[in-house]
DNA sequence: TTGTATGCGTTATCAT
DNA sequence: ATGATAACGCATACAA
């Protein structure tokens, strides 16, 4: 049977070297101020060197607050998350909680599972760029506190890296270049984000008066973006939006294999400006602020948990257009 | 009081709708072989439509197993930690296991007091490059399984990635490409990769017969490798080898910003392969498993967990020269 | 201000 | 093969 610990002291020990109750010593950590000060004290010096800490366990079973969150999000591997995983970790350390994480491929069916294998266990979910349907996140934010990133669920609080902005800023940037006829590179089809980059372009093409040609996309990588240098040379255009930065580095990469020159026979602009200007060319790209993001979801979750009927909020970030060395004039 | 959680079913309510005790639907999921098939049955069939799930907070506080496993790296946003925190939520995930992250930005003192904030809920620990001392490390593997990745504590399980094999092909290939003054450029001092790289670059340096220069280093980050192109150029050698592939980029972009070619002046190494082919031009460097690491500690950690005093291991992941395109003949 | 008693949901020991 | 019951460590009504 129980501890898989050695000899951690309980909140018992401590009430016997005290000469208190128990009920006391959980006092003196949970609810010190109707102690008389002097026993607070005393309670808490025997604990310290007794080496006690309260069992977050038994305090959960009691309480049914487990000191945990979980946050979940679809590729750890894409350099969009880590910024917002770091951030939102420090934020739950700053409240005194501590972070699950799930990693889920993509896959609505496996961040599903995960995230029933952990409802019980977490106090609140932040999903990121969740792929479950709509259903999904309104049964569980039935039950637990949720926060989603970038994506938009009414009644469920989110927080949405608003690139409408930047992408709008970025086609009217390609049109005074001269560009005439502009891609845009989907991403995965699940993502709030993708959606609204796709929108976004073809509305900012629609009002300046270019032409907009959608490229078909299905995943954010490296790879996928080298393959898909064929179908946008194809496509005939002289300049692209690319879903993120990922897929438009491995577009850069396919089409210098081809020979075609970035910025000089086709203009690249990224998303979410995750590789700095850390890539050659350095890329023309839309700013993201995942970790604000990761930080801000936080936020808003412990402010949930702290004020269970605070109304949800829908929180913006936005972005604009960092212009660097992949856009040009048309050819 | 009590459970967050609207009406999540118990072991009681199954009990009653089954018509049998509490005890016997514990072992319909816990320990099946005892029951009679048709109780197990029925009992599961009344479970499942009554949505019930097994509490583990109460299963951890009876049994001192929580199902969680904490895994602490000193940086997240370091591309050498995501691939290897996917892999380990991964293998944590096939084990029933979930995995909490924790992020200490390189400080001892954050990682310490982060580990006893978790130890009483977690299962075990995977610290990866732990900035712990000795004897800390010592005290929580006395309190929990640990394993530790890439930090070599005698007495504990650990997995090494062993860049020896590859940085002595790194300075044997700028050897035979005429370079007799190799700089090696130093990473965080507390780092047991970066000892293992700097004394690997010593030594294959005086066994071969070229001068090794240690350069000093503190972080590891595109930034500083920028700054540390100057003291690269003053020490007059005509290739280095960087603490890893991020403070390599960071060099390079350095050095190209004074007008120096890579690899045509000065040529470069990093570590790790984090960088794929993605950057330009692609880096030479000498390959890492970092997702085979991740997954292989949690290995050792379930393994150990199931059998608690299966010994300690040291498992070493080996590497290699991967040459690209930042290594030429000395000028 | 402090103590007593009970419950949180489960596992495990001991009966039957 | 199954049932009673006592832990596990803590929080909280209720008493005093």
């Amino acid at each position: 049977m129980s501890p898989s610990d050695p000899a951690a002291p309980t909140i018992t020990n401590v009430a016997a070297l005290a000469g208190v109750s128990r009920a006391t010593v959980s006092r003196a950590f949970g609810n010190p101020g109707v102690l008389r000060p002097d026993t607070v004290a005393r309670v808490r010096a025997i604990a310290a060197d007794l080496g006690y800490v309260p069992n977050p366990t038994a305090q959960a079973l009691s309480t049914g607050r487990h000191g945990l969150l979980a946050m979940i999000v679809p590729d750890i591997a894409n350099p969009f998350f880590p910024p917002m995983i770091g951030a939102a970790q420090g934020r739950a350390e700053t409240a005194g909680l501590a972070l699950l994480l799930g990693n889920t491929d993509e896959d609505p069916a496996r961040e599903h599972t995960m995230v029933g294998r952990l409802t019980l266990q977490a106090d609140g979910f932040v999903l990121a760029a969740s792929r479950m349907s709509q259903r999904q996140i309104r049964d569980l934010a039935a039950r637990r506190p949720v926060v989603l990133v970038n994506r938009d669920v009414a009644g469920i609080s989110r927080v949405l890296v608003d690139s409408a902005d930047g992408v709008r800023a970025a086609v009217e940037h390609l049109a005074e270049l001269g560009h005439t006829r502009i891609a845009y590179l989907a991403g995965p089809s699940r993502s709030w984000a993708n959606g609204q980059r796709k929108k976004a372009v073809k509305r900012a093409a629609e009002r300046i008066g270019v032409e907009a040609v959608m490229l078909p996309g299905q995943v954010s990588s490296y790879e996928a973006g080298m393959k898909a240098a064929p179908t946008l040379l194809e496509s005939q255009v002289t300049a692209a939006v690319a879903f993120d930065d990922v897929l438009a580095h491995g577009v850069m990469a396919g089409l210098a294999q081809r020979g075609v020159s970035v910025p000089g026979d086709i203009s690249l602009v990224g998303c979410d400006d995750v590789l700095q200007a850390q890539v050659y060319p350095p890329l023309t790209t839309v700013s993201a602020h995942a970790a604000d993001a990761g930080a801000a979801a936080v936020d808003l979750l412990v402010q949930r948990l702290e004020n269970p009927d605070s109304p949800d909020r829908r929180v913006l970030l936005d972005t604009s257009l960092i212009i660097r060395a992949t856009t040009a004039p048309a050819p």
